[in-house]
RNA sequence: GGGCCCUUAGCUCAGUAGGCUAGAGCGUGCCCCUGAUAAGGGCAAGGCCCGAGGUUCGAAUCCUCGAGGGCCCA
């Protein structure tokens, strides 16, 4: 039923918004994004600001691979809140998102998608298909950051596959080698025998196979003993260079029929048991330390040796606790053997799986049908102990289906130990965002191995080596590197690909090892980790308004191993330093219950989904109220809590807004001369303001959500925005009371959207226009508007004054509900206030009585303690304002209305 | 299995250099208002501060161990 309107609402001033209740943000974002594109805002937001700090975020290149997920949302986001507080501080930010292209999942997708395989066409061609798919991701990508509201120079992005910045990845590149860090070194990767190439790691697929498990015994060379190796692939055999021993277990030397074998201790028992030993006896022990260096009779050369080494990970829960060693097969042979400062080891296994001519009685046999020679061979040598078989699971080639081996092959790479200490001291420079988050970086960086930066791939940047076809050397000349650079800058990396050798060649190339002068190219690419880890040379300092360092870097704390580390380990052994001044790391997205999301659980949020439904400002709310430094969780509830914050902050200026309608500047009252009320809520709103400055400074976005909105909630709508009501409403238009309420509000609903803005970045626009449309704002977007620095301090003595009034409030509102429990009042109006307190008569009694928002107040100042009473008001309602009053009826022609009422109405 | 990190009301966060009955907002419940109305106001109920030890006159805060979760490795 629709209310009958009241005699006297023509008398009063109900506010007129602009601003929407509804938002409806789904419908508007897209209106404001095309407000933004139409008129070029974020440029102009750019231009503005030139001449003044720049301020550097420099954007970590998602993969272009896949549809945005929450995670990445989360990162764009909080990178857009920094970019845009820092904007509307007055810096200029020129945000250069970008993309990593390169790399096997695209490669991987492409045959899947278009099912051509890479050997079915030419080179170039497949790389083109690989480029046109990236494009494609980069395109539905850069529109999904784009409808999150993400400002940034869209049309000028960065991608890892645009001929300048792999020109200067290959500058950076010759720059590395002319230094002396790349280095050729072999090590061990999949391969597969059948396919005849390498694997990667996701190329790998697992299946339970059956592998003989045999026991071998190593003579040592100086001493009456023999150590049990157990190994499942007997084929590596000829290659052992090591046995490792637990350098923190103990070791058993054994008697068993006269001979003296050595095992783990925690072994022993499991060992008996396999070897059917009946009779033995541990006639000595010693660390698995002391066998450091022991010198053992090679398993299959007899002019070899073995020798004993430590290494942590000997495991104690099969075998015998000592490890044969076969640096060319396997991952962590190869690293042990590593850090013993050996680079050089045998194997001797060549593309097809066969042994080589090196292998003596093995040459030209398949690695697999070596096994029985070699089994046979050691059993004629009495050194085969035991075999059996073990089923287990073993890798295998995605493609052919077939088992993989370990092969150790020639890749380049950087020599991390060269540089490792500067990169460690580079770090201590950096200001890191959490506190302390710099141990992850750290750890890795000491422990890691040098960077391997081959890929026997074809989608990437490729490394410009030569072969001599005489010697075999493989040669990376800074010369020709560059020249390749040159090149790549204008045409793109498939000119590798498509140009002849020659045409990279310096004058009178020769091979450095045999003076050898015919060459041909080799095809390995860059990592691509190297790709991204050089976006601060090709980014940073080909763009023109960037700078070197980058100011920020952010991202999720998995890039501790990846970007972050990438990134320094480019920068230190050309620069010196560190390519970020900080380095901000967030947390993962987590489902409500604490869980990662994922496609087999279910949990998966998609935040385009989320957008649609609800808006990206209320998405942007939810991820930027949690603390990032921690795993964030989203969820309904979640959704649904931020949506209600949403509500109540666009409310809250709402309604202020929808009281200025008749505002103007002019309109405006002196501070020194405003209601003390007024006053009070500019002080309290500076005070927040500094606050929230603090916070954002800090990057605590969470902080800063929780204190604008508790601001909106407590201070402005339960306290400020309801008592001021009735002089807004009541008063005449012009009135000077009236107009010093407006100032205020005039005050805070300027500075509102702009300080809003780096989250709810939408409707902040929104709000800015409801302003511009009354005339209160002029700049064209909140976006051209500056951050606030006006700031309003009260004296100690209202500060003291206040503090009181607020605790007394309290007190009111609980015997006030006491009364309507009991059903004496209703409404607060319904009441009347006694107020006794010293100094209290800094407010009128109108004035408390508007505090309260009751009708009438009784103040007694004469030293008394705080205190208040609370009564059922008497007198008569006005029909007007609705309080009740003693003078109502004054007026033959207004019966209805009080005393202030007809004031408000005549003259 | 190793390294790093997280764990305070149903939810999001405060809890300053160890010290009052552990706070706020949301949500919930009850009530009021109907001139911010798919709004607004008031009150109230919610906590083994992840667990177990320890240091201390005193621990959510410091130490040790453990549980659950996350990331990165193996």
């Amino acid at each position: 039923m629709a209310k009958e309107k009241g005699k006297y609402d023509s008398t009063i001033n109900l506010p007129q918004p602009v601003l929407r209740m509804k938002a409806n943000l789904p419908q508007t974002e897209e209106n404001w994004l095309e407000f933004w594109q139409e008129n070029h805002i974020y440029e102009k937001a750019l231009e503005q600001r030139k001449g003044n700090s720049v301020f550097v975020l420099h954007d970590g290149p998602p993969y272009a691979n896949g549809d945005i997920h929450l995670g990445t949302a989360l990162n764009k986001v909080l990178k857009d809140a920094v970019n845009k507080y820092k904007l509307l501080k007055g810096f200029k930010t020129p945000y250069v998102p970008g993309w990593d292209t390169h790399g096997l999942p695209i490669e991987q997708q492409v045959t899947k998608q278009t099912k051509v395989n890479p050997d079915d066409v030419a080179i170039t061609e497949w790389r083109d298909k690989c480029r046109d798919f990236a494009l494609s991701y980069i395109d539905k990508q850069m529109k999904s950051f784009k409808r999150l509201g993400v400002f940034g120079l869209w049309d000028n992005y960065y991608a890892t596959f645009k001929p300048e910045y792999e020109g200067k990845e290959l500058e950076v590149l010759a720059d590395l080698v002319e230094k002396g860090f790349v280095v050729r070194k072999r090590r061990p990767v999949y391969w597969c025998p059948h396919c005849k190439t390498t694997l990667a790691e996701a190329e790998i697929e697992y299946k339970e196979i059956s592998s003989p498990s045999i026991y071998v015994s190593f003579p040592a060379k100086n001493g009456d003993f023999k150590v049990i190796a157990w190994t499942t692939t007997p084929w590596t055999l000829p290659d052992n260079v090591a046995l490792a021993f637990n350098p923190e277990e103990n070791y058993v030397f054994v008697k068993v029929d006269g001979e003296t074998f050595v095992v783990a201790e925690k072994r022993l028992s499991d060992v008996a048991k396999v070897l059917e030993w009946k009779n033995y006896e541990v006639i000595a022990s010693k660390p698995g330390s002391a066998f450091e260096s022991e010198r053992f009779e090679h398993p299959i050369y007899g002019d070899k040796e073995t020798v004993g080494i430590t290494a942590d990970y000997v495991a104690m829960d099969e075998g015998t606790g000592i490890v044969h060693i076969a640096p060319g097969h396997g991952e962590e042979d190869y690293s042990v053997w590593e850090e013993k400062g050996i680079s050089d080891f045998p194997m001797m296994i060549d593309d097809n799986g066969r042994f080589t001519d090196q292998a003596g009685f093995l040459s030209g046999m398949f690695y697999e049908d070596a096994n029985d020679v070699i089994l046979s061979f050691l059993s004629e040598r009495g050194k085969l102990l035991h075999k059996g078989s073990i089923t287990h699971s073993y890798p295998h080639c995605w493609r052919c289906h077939n088992p993989v081996i370990f092969r150790a092959l020639s890749q380049w790479f950087i020599d991390v130990d060269l540089y490792r200490q500067d990169a460690l001291d580079a770090l201590d420079k950096t200001r890191w965002i959490p506190e302390g988050s710099d141990v992850r970086i750290r750890d890795m960086i000491k422990s890691r191995p040098d960077w391997c930066l081959s890929r026997q791939r074809i989608w990437g940047v490729p490394i410009p080596s030569v072969r001599c076809t005489h010697c075999g050397r493989s040669i990376l000349d800074p010369r020709v590197v560059r020249n390749v650079a040159q090149s790549v800058r204008k045409s793109g990396s498939n000119v590798w690909y498509s140009e002849p050798l020659e045409t990279f060649l310096p004058p009178k190339f020769k091979c450095p090892d045999c003076g050898g002068t015919d060459f041909e190219k080799e095809y390995d690419i860059l990592d691509v980790w190297f790709d991204s880890g050089v976006s601060h040379y090709s980014v940073l300092e080909q763009y023109p308004d960037l700078k070197w360092p980058a100011d920020l870097y952010l991202e999720g704390y998995d890039q501790h191993r990846g970007w972050f580390q990438t990134s320094l380990l480019t920068a230190v052994p050309l620069k010196g330093e560190a390519p970020f001044a900080s380095v901000l790391s967030h947390g993962f997205v987590l489902d409500e219950s604490g869980r990662a999301m994922s496609k087999s659980v279910g949990n998966v949020i998609d935040p385009l989904k989320v957008v649609g439904e609800t808006g990206a400002d209320v998405l942007r709310l939810a991820l930027l109220m949690s603390d990032f430094t921690a795993d964030i969780q989203v969820g309904q509830n979640i959704l649904n809590q931020a949506s209600e914050i949403y509500k109540k902050i666009r409310n809250t200026f709402r309604f202020m807004e929808g009281n200025l309608f008749d505002f103007k500047d002019v309109d405006a009252v002196p501070f020194d001369e405003m209601k003390a009320i007024d006053r009070w809520i500019l002080a309290r709103w500076s005070e927040m303001k500094k606050r929230l400055s603090a916070s954002f400074d800090a990057y605590e976005f969470y902080s800063f959500v929780s204190i604008f909105h508790s601001f909106c909630v407590k201070e402005l709508s339960s306290i400020y925005l309801d008592a001021i009501k009735s002089r807004l409403y009541m008063r005449k238009p012009g009135h000077k009371d009236r107009r010093s309420a407006q100032t205020a509000l005039a005050v805070m609903a300027k500075e509102f959207p702009i300080l809003i803005a780096p989250i709810l970045t939408f409707t902040a626009e929104e709000m800015w226009q409801a302003l511009r449309s009354h005339d209160l704002v002029s700049e064209e977007s909140v976006y051209l508007a500056d951050w606030p620095d006006f700031n309003f301090e009260l004296s100690d003595k209202e500060n003291d004054f206040w503090e009181n009034a607020l605790e007394l409030r309290e007190k009111a509102n609980e015997l006030m509900e006491k009364l309507r429990q009991n059903k004496e009042i209703g409404h607060s109006l319904d009441a009347s206030v006694t107020i006794y307190g010293s100094g209290a008569d800094f407010l009128s009694p109108a004035e408390w009585s508007e505090l309260l928002v009751v009708s009438s107040a009784d103040v007694h100042s004469e030293g008394k303690e705080w205190d208040v009473e609370v009564n059922k008001a008497e007198g008569e309602k006005c029909a007007r304002c609705w309080r009740i009053r003693e003078d109502v009826g004054l007026d033959d022609q207004h019966p209805e209305i009080c005393g202030e009422c007809l004031d408000d109405i005549t003259g």
